[in-house]
DNA sequence: CTCGATTCGGTACTCGGTACCGTACTCTCG
DNA sequence: CGAGAGTACGGTACCGAGTACCGAATCGAG
């Protein structure tokens, strides 16, 4: 096996990587994305056409390039919330908090992408599968934590695409401007809670009679020291 | 411009479209999408393969024929609701059970699609753009709908995903056969209440002092049962 | 019967994507 | 240093979807 550096005057596959995406995005602000073939990038990029397909499976795969690298991000954090309670709700917050800051990582090139999805309709199409998949991942997840009752397929399904709903709406005001990263970190916690709290009498389970009413926080504070009154939070207003 | 009737021993152009539409659905059924070319659909119909792009747009429209016109009568629907009332509400109930009858009226031909479309990723991703122009429908008559107040924008945007999310459950439940026609468009109803339930801002209380967010939740469960999984969740990332 | 319009088929082309092959380069082992 | 293995690259050829264009057949009206 190779080295990870490269003490060679080859180019380096992530090189090339990097300049035929580069070229790519500036040929489509250029002339538009149909109106440029894959042999233009290629040839802008210096390099073949077969290249091109090596490093990116396909013309659209050059614009969504890290998209199945991050699903299995949420994937696998949504995972380790196996526990069918509190840890569910957590998990699809952290989550949905880790798409939305990969993008607000990206920057400039994911307003680029924006402006291209926004434009041609095929790569809309495309982006508009990937948020599929989030679906499923979030609804697959939220099918372990909402109860056995009947419809509660449903009622995963609804959760799922209000989270994905939750985390675009944001998504998409960043993306135009409207406000900046911290705001648009900030504002997914609303949105979220506005997401999960609407819904059918709550998209929260319904608060079973015999249930207990669970406080789950997030402080700096260490675990030993919120848990005192975290019990107490449950003993006194148990439930509701 | 000729008669609508055509007493000619010419083809007759909407005749043209069912064959090939059925030939199409015969040849995808036996040896796959991917394996069946244009050409081998026209030549199955008898005609050639420029009067099939002619019928059809494309090879996936032959499949989704009627779409477009189906997202009319939605559209129109929605908009004879302008008033900024219940009669939305009453709107969106009626122009969603519309598209479920419409497929309802489809039977086996709805069933085809949906074999096809759960085998075949284009096909599936263009199905989902089309449920992505429900919910832009949806949500700007909800936008209508839904007060001035802030946050507006994302509630409408929650309502439409609901409501879609809603119909395409109910929809998948009849086309897997575990409901029948009556019984899907009842469930149709209790799935849109389900839907649109309760008000905005369920059960979530508003989010605390700076620095510490939380979530409220209720299970059935123990608190000891869960408590494993609170301190994971709390040790992980505790302050971000 | 003739003229114009419409429709159909065929040909040729572009582009995205795949398969294959020869080549140049690098690393490793001897 | 030199031979062999592995790999990245470029080129060619090919397939299928989709488009543009042209000619032929058919049908209506005059």
């Amino acid at each position: 096996m190779p080295a990870s550096n490269r003490p060679t005057n080859r180019p380096g596959a992530s090189e090339v990587r990097d300049r035929l995406r580069a070229a790519a995005f500036a040929l489509f602000e250029e002339r538009g994305y149909d109106a440029t073939t894959v042999g233009d990038i290629a040839e802008a990029a210096g390099v073949g056409r077969t290249t091109f397909f090596r490093a990116f499976g396909s013309k659209e795969d050059v614009i969504f390039p890290e998209h199945t690298a991050l699903l299995e991000r949420v994937r696998s954090r949504l995972e380790t919330a196996t526990a069918p309670g509190a840890a569910t709700l957590i998990g699809i917050a952290e989550a949905t908090r880790l798409v939305l800051e990969h993008y607000l990582h990206e920057g400039d090139l994911a307003r680029a992408r924006y402006r291209l999805t926004r434009t041609v309709t095929t790569l809309r199409d495309r982006e508009l599968a990937s948020t599929l998949q989030y679906h499923r991942v979030y609804r697959d997840a939220l099918r372990a934590w909402t109860g056995e009752e009947a419809g509660r397929d449903l009622r995963a399904e609804l959760l799922a695409a209000a989270v994905v709903t939750a985390h675009n709406h944001v998504l998409r005001r960043w993306l135009r401007g409207v406000v900046d990263g911290a705001g648009a970190v900030e504002e997914l916690g609303l949105a979220l809670e506005e997401a999960l709290g609407t819904g059918p009498s709550g998209g929260l389970p319904r608060p079973a009679d015999e249930g207990t009413s669970i406080v789950v926080l997030r402080t700096p504070y260490d675990v030993d020291a919120v848990l005192p009154a975290l019990r107490r939070a449950l003993a006194d207003d148990a439930p509701r």
